[in-house]
Formats: structure tokens, C-alpha cells, sequence
DNA sequence: GTGAACATGTAAATTGTTACATGATTAC
DNA sequence: GTAATCATGTAACAATTTACATGTTCAC
């Protein structure tokens, strides 16, 4: 989803700043989605221009914040993008990669990257757990049980046949020298 | 990963036209990873260029079809690439993202997606299925299972919570009335 | 004969990240 | 006092998709 639609999606819970945009982002919705400080702020700008977010503060004049609110006109334009939201999923996995190319690479380096992949299930797995359940939507409520299930289901894969998985490469390797 | 990667891994297991490159992409490591022809044939021009890969056709001359080879330089640049792999999983999804904003839309649109969505799932689970299992490496085997693991976790927290979110979300949206 | 699949390549447009540039506040 | 976090904004750079442009082969 693009930077605009996270940005007044976000707004659509409350009036915040840019870097709090970007906090919300990261800590409710990073397991699908990602917006850096460098893409918020033109968005912001751009909506502004528009019509769709208007500017409440500056709340604080020293640290020159600025609040954000969405418009009606901003809800309404919000409300189009969300529904006519459709297509494929896409999962971008360096640890896949490394998989898919292991025959390419040391024994070493598979054993590495399997590690790394399931030290950081588990901290997602954490970091999932730790998201306080108050003050939420049904449908943020959803998206969270959705991206356990889905780590747990991760986890449980890799605990079960990541180990055989490297063995066999391992073996395969041996028989094709 | 990088389209150059992409490349070169799928020329690692064999001789390719572009063409073929983004149809072994698609069918064997689309669940992870995807190529476009207007990437591919610019990253293989700066391949041969940089000597990674080089031209064994014309094969095909009235189909100007062009068959790649990953050269030593490119097999040892495309093992450094691969074995630095690392980095987060990046998981990008309209219809997670519908669902965390689904306070906003009609509840005819909260079904329309989470049915589109299953049914995605269970296409994707077909054609998983339907994929050959010979002439495999293990690592590819890995990727493989590892995607039917997910698609399978996936459907069935769909089936089993699903709609019991939707009629929440509905319950929901006409308390807030 | 027609539509799908095969085949290559360029260029515009999009979209976003990272780095640069600057400064305040808070907790230790 | 210093590191982390809060706060904004611009610009260079990177990577990729989509559209354009063209032609062949195969199956029905």
C-alpha cells in the first residue's frame, strides 16, 4: 500500500505528526507494511495541497511539530483507496533467496542465514506479543492475530524441517562433488 | 533480491534465454521473488558487460532468441550475492492493509476482499501442489514446502477466523452508529 | 485466421530509500 | 554530558513497473 493511503489511514484513528505517522506505521501495521520519514512528509505535504489533511498545531513551536487532521474530503478519498484495495500479496524474502541458491553457497552460510531466520521470527514472534491489545479495532485486532498465526506457523516450519533441510543440502553437496 | 541475482541464480542451474529467466522466476520462486521483462533485459546487458554472464545463441535466429551462461566471474559474484543475503522479510498486502483500515469501508467490501483473499490462497496452493517435484534441488524443495506450509497456515486462519472478524467488525461499526 | 505464448529491447514514469541538514527534549 | 528519541524537510540516488514498439511460432 502506498505512502498516502498509510498516511491518512493512520490519521483516519487520530490527529498526529509525521513522526508519529511513522511510529504508528511501525509499530501497528510493520509486519505489512513499511513508510520512512523521507516518504512521509512530501506525502503529507501533497495531501495538504489537496485538501485532504489540514495542519492543527504547531502544537509545539519549538520542536516545530505539526498535528494532522483528516478532512472530509480526505476520509472520502481515503474510503476509495481502501475499498478498491486488490492484488497479490508480495513477500520479499532475503532468507528465501538464500534457500532457493544454496547450492551455491557454504554450508556455513546456509547454517548462518537459517539461524538469523529464526532468531527473528522469534523477536517478531515477541514484538507481535508485547502490542498492547487496548484501543483497537476489530480489523487491527485482525491483522495482529493474523501476522502471529502466520509467525507461529513460520516458526513452526523451520523448527521441524529447517534442520533435515540442512542436512539434505548438505548431503546433495557431497554427492555432487 | 535484486533482479541481477534473480538472474544469475536461474541461469546457475542452466542455459536461458531472458524470456526464460522471467518464466523459471515466476513458476519456480514466484511465491518469493518477481522479475519483469523491462528489468531483466537490462540487468543481463550489464551482466555481459561486466562478463558475469555471456551469449551462447543466437539460437533461435528469426526469434532473435538469445541464450545466456553464467561465466566463473559471474558464478563467484553471484555466490558473494547470495551468501550476504540478509536483511528483514518484506511482506506487502492489500488485502492486510483493507483489513487494518476495514472500519472505514462497507461490509460489502470486508467480504468482497476476504473472499478474494481465500480464494487467492487456495489458487496459490494449487499451483504450489501442481509444480513438479523432479530435477529439484534441496534448497528449491525447501522454498516450496516452505510456501505450501504458509499458504496452508494461511487459509486456515481464514477459514477458522474469518468470518467470525467480519461479523465483529460489523458488530463493530454499528455500535460506533 | 486468431489468440496465446514466445521473444527482445527502450524509455517514461513511479515510487521509494538513504543521506544530508538541523535542532529540541528526555532519561540516565 | 551524552545517547536515544522526538521532530521536520530536501535532494540525490536506486530500483522497478508500465507502456511503447516490433516480430515469430504454435495450437485450435
Amino acid at each position: 500500500m502506498d505512502v498516502r493511503t498509510l498516511c491518512l489511514g493512520v490519521l483516519s484513528f487520530g490527529e498526529t505528526s509525521g513522526y508519529g505517522i511513522r511510529k504508528a506505521v511501525e509499530d501497528w501495521f510493520g509486519h505489512f507494511a513499511h513508510a520512512s520519514l523521507g516518504a512521509i512528509y512530501p506525502a503529507l505535504a501533497k495531501a495538504v495541497a489537496k485538501g485532504e489533511i489540514e495542519v492543527v498545531g504547531p502544537v509545539d513551536v519549538a520542536l516545530e511539530k505539526r498535528v494532522f487532521r483528516l478532512t472530509d474530503i480526505g476520509r472520502a478519498s481515503l474510503v476509495g483507496s481502501v475499498s478498491a484495495a486488490s492484488g497479490e500479496e508480495i513477500l520479499r524474502s532475503p532468507f528465501m533467496t538464500a534457500m532457493f541458491f544454496a547450492h551455491l553457497i557454504d554450508m556455513d552460510d546456509v547454517h548462518r542465514v537459517v539461524d538469523e531466520r529464526l532468531a527473528g521470527l522469534r523477536r517478531e514472534q515477541r514484538r507481535l506479543r508485547g502490542l498492547p491489545s487496548t484501543d483497537m479495532t476489530e480489523g487491527q485486532r485482525f491483522t495482529i492475530r493474523y501476522a502471529l498465526a502466520m509467525t507461529g506457523a513460520a516458526i513452526a516450519f523451520m523448527e521441524r524441517e529447517g534442520r533435515a533441510m540442512v542436512t539434505a543440502i548438505d548431503r546433495e553437496k557431497i554427492d555432487n562433488r
